[in-house]
DNA sequence: TTTACTGCAAATCCTTTGCAGTCTG
DNA sequence: CAGACTGCAAAGGATTTGCAGTAAA
């Protein structure tokens, strides 16, 4: 593990919510101002890749990367104001694999992303 | 509406099935040679906007849209293989609502897609 | 005619890649 | 040293936009 890479780690941790990998890099520069855009996607598919981090969506043509915590298969409940980021249980249930079937589908893969507005970025109104 | 438009319709409904914006382009040429791609990637965005379409994925770094039938808020299944798509009943519950409730987050928006193989493309052995 | 739509080419934007040099183990 | 990693700049691919001309209502 490199000096940039270190760095892109502490970054990400330090965001603690969703990011593009633009966003990423800025703040990566915060920490060594010398890291490259490249350097920066090659960690984040590093890092994808080993499940250390997850795409939870996308934002205006960008794609939404987070560290999450969750052990298990789970989704994501993104903030669309701040990226605030938690974990969902995966909604695909019985009821809906079987519909799948019935259909003739052979399930391979789901994605499943809320968007919303956290409790700190909601309208006052809207707060129960 | 258009003699180009027309034709990027009639594409659409005889592929019935998941296309990128480009395979919908090369289908609407084999009706009218001349058809530029950004008049269709401008029909698409129209189409989506009016939800005569809808987007249901991507692929391949490419947004994937469906002309669906099904009239209520719905989600899609989609072969990973032919493109074919099913209208999937959304998954979100009261239970998931309230989980989100309970994380302090105000839902605005969710995006569920199921990606498989259909009946046509799943391999032998895994038919029921 | 007024407005929306078109094709083309250029421009954007996000992301990936080739390369030659550098660091890690 | 071998292999992985780096920054840079160039390339790539999807999508958008400016423009001047064309078709539709």
């Amino acid at each position: 593990m490199t000096s940039q890479r270190r760095a892109i780690v502490r970054a990400i941790d330090e965001l603690s919510r969703a990011f593009t990998v633009d966003e990423l890099a800025v703040r990566a520069r915060g920490i060594d101002s010398t890291i490259g855009t490249a350097t920066v996607y090659r960690a984040v598919a590093n890092l994808d890749e080993s499940d250390w981090i997850e795409r939870v969506g996308e934002r205006n043509g960008s794609v939404l990367y987070a560290r999450c915590h969750a052990e298990e298969h789970h989704h994501h409940l993104v903030c669309t104001e701040c990226g605030r980021i938690e974990p969902a249980a995966c909604p695909l249930d019985a009821g809906l694999a079987e519909a799948a079937a019935r259909a003739g589908f052979l399930l391979t893969d789901h994605e499943v992303t809320l968007y919303g507005l956290c409790q700190t970025c909601r309208p006052a109104e809207s707060r129960g």
